[in-house]
DNA sequence: GCCGGTAATGACATCGATTTCACTCGCTGG
DNA sequence: CCAGCGAGTGAAATCGATGTCATTACCGGC
């Protein structure tokens, strides 16, 4: 490895100099260092001058799952941003673990200079041992019990789901169902409570076995659906909480031969890129992605400035849109029975 | 920040001693020094080991885009295998930009123990560089030309576009077009020269307006698409030479009303979560995703071992697989004409 | 021709962890 | 009872880049 002092010998100068040189300001020999730079193509160990500078330029940023095109979209906004600024991206998957996520931080906080979260989940106590590290820490698309000290950028989940459920009330449905996130995180409670609010304004009780809690995974989405669907009395309408439930409760609903939105209407939380290519082109409330985490990273590097090192904890909430497209419909039979619908699982069989 | 002689001084040792404890030795008064790290909550400086090891622990990983769905699948892969491993992935987009490429992997040469490049080119000449950086570096998905020196983890691009062709072939198609990908990337070339060969061979010539070349994003997809509508003799059957590119184009059959797969056949390559929910449900070459990247991770991690540092480069080729779903079907008129099918852009109006 | 002031320079210390080397301590065997 | 061995120890050197500090070189002005 070709280091300064190689560089210094070649030139002719001592090690200062040629420090000096490459952060530059003025020295006698400039162009004979530049040569000796050149022609050994040397290039500075990132590691010494993080040892000495205590900085590493890398910011580490930890999603529960990057094949998940919402998080996808959103580190790629973050590294935009990053490139511009000469920062790098360390990137973890949690899992949706809280325990993978605990390790991660631990290991992330000694490489990086500050971080970026979606937190597994709000219990979790671990992300604010963070802040004894001092390496700044933002939020993204879930909070933190407890989190309110740190910077976030959030979703207005309450509204997005209000959305959903007016769409549906308009529509006409009374029976209606929502397959949640786990309660034990923002989007998982926040969704599902200014859904059933938004119901239970328009008058629309939600029957315990149509209030749902999944994982946020396709598989959760799917078995729910299907337990839904096996029902005495199905629902009209279901709101499923993330895109990938929506998928998992839309192959469930194929599978069952189930028309959408003929007999069932379903309306998901975030687009995605198939969207408007499905069978039926499903109806979403959507949100700025690519956007959520330029502003993140923007939000973190502000951060890491001296100047506002100490700012008070800013927290973005953005909004929420609905796409209509054509996974809704009014109920066949308004307020009428299930008779259109097939049976599965352990239903009686007719 | 705790140092090491923070902990030294706390439990009435040397430096040395702490140092040797933490990394498994015997030492006398090991409780004392467990109790002064739990106390002080230590956590040595990655920068200092690594400007001392001269390790990272650290896998630089650039591909072209991470929102593509197949490359979010290989890097998780990937991470699956560095967590196990106690490394760490370095995440960058090149955005299909050999210039970006090289900026990236310039930078990354510095902070990493080893490199997976998913190039954007084939004729860039700048990986090539990283080996004077003594920095092992395998390729995924895509090879360069004089790249045989590199392990890689590759995929029978040629058998792909082979089984595509077959499959049309059998279904009956002749009037038959190709959207491919840049000719300067392995999957460009060669899936097109692979599903042009086996055309010929059943005896059915691609017209020159019929064989089309994209960029691999959606975009391109599309408005290729809408180009061979156009043409006085459209297709009756299209293979799409990427996932991305094979959406796009199904956005175009859909806004142009072509029915699929009655007016147009479409068969892609690379499958998508969201494949069998499409409408229609997608005919795809598929291949292993999650596997390659933890191939190529595996293929890499064993080369950092000096054991095996100086072996020869591995290459390894996975097969792909033909997945049959609903977006071919034998053509509605064997060597009939364009009738049936709408006229868009500047083609004379009817 | 000499002085003062500024600009540029090199030796050295530093960042934190690890490793070498010489040394001490405690034990065993003769 | 002492030589000899091995385990364990601390001081110091090291990794590579950078900041400090004292020193040198150079300029104009008298």
């Amino acid at each position: 490895m070709i280091t300064i002092h190689d560089v210094a010998a070649h030139a002719g100068v001592s090690a200062a100099t040629v420090s000096r040189f490459l952060r530059g300001r003025r020295v006698r020999s400039s162009e004979a260092i530049q040569a000796a730079v050149d022609e050994l193509g040397y290039s500075p160990s990132a590691a010494a001058q993080s040892l000495k500078s205590g900085r590493t330029y890398t910011i580490g940023v930890v999603v529960p799952d990057i094949t998940n095109p919402y998080f996808a979209a959103v580190v790629k906004g973050m590294e935009s941003v990053t490139r511009a600024e000469s920062y790098r991206i360390l990137l973890a998957n949690s899992d949706e673990s809280s325990e993978r996520e605990d390790d991660v931080l631990a290991d992330m906080v000694r490489r990086v200079d500050g971080l970026i979260l979606a937190p597994a989940t709000e219990r979790d106590r671990s992300p604010l041992n963070v802040r004894d590290a001092e390496v700044p820490l933002v939020f993204i698309d879930r909070d933190l019990k407890g989190g309110e000290h740190f910077d976030a950028v959030l979703v207005d989940n309450a509204d997005g789901g209000r959305q959903a459920a007016e769409h549906l009330l308009k529509l006409g449905h009374t029976r209606i169902a929502a397959i949640s996130g786990p309660p034990d995180t923002t989007p998982g409670r926040c969704r599902r409570e200014g859904f059933l609010e938004a119901l239970a304004a328009g008058g629309v009780d939600v029957s315990p076995e149509h209030d749902l809690i999944g994982d946020f995974r396709e598989q959760s989405g799917y078995q729910l659906a299907l337990s839904l669907l096996s029902l005495p009395e199905p629902p009209t309408a279901v709101f499923t909480a993330n895109n990938l439930m929506t998928l998992g409760a839309l192959k469930a609903l194929h599978d069952m031969r189930v028309d959408v939105p003929g007999q069932v209407s379903l309306i998901g939380f975030d687009d995605l890129d198939t969207g408007p290519l499905l069978r039926p082109p499903l109806t979403v409330i959507d949100r700025p992605m690519i956007e959520q985490g330029v502003l993140a990273m923007r939000l973190l590097l502000r951060r890491l400035d001296s100047e506002y090192h100490n700012d008070i904890p800013r927290r973005i909430v953005l909004g929420t849109k609905l796409i209509d497209r054509a996974s809704t419909a009014q109920p066949r039979k308004p307020g009428g029975g299930a008779a259109t619908l097939p049976r599965v699982g352990k239903t009686r069989s007719r």
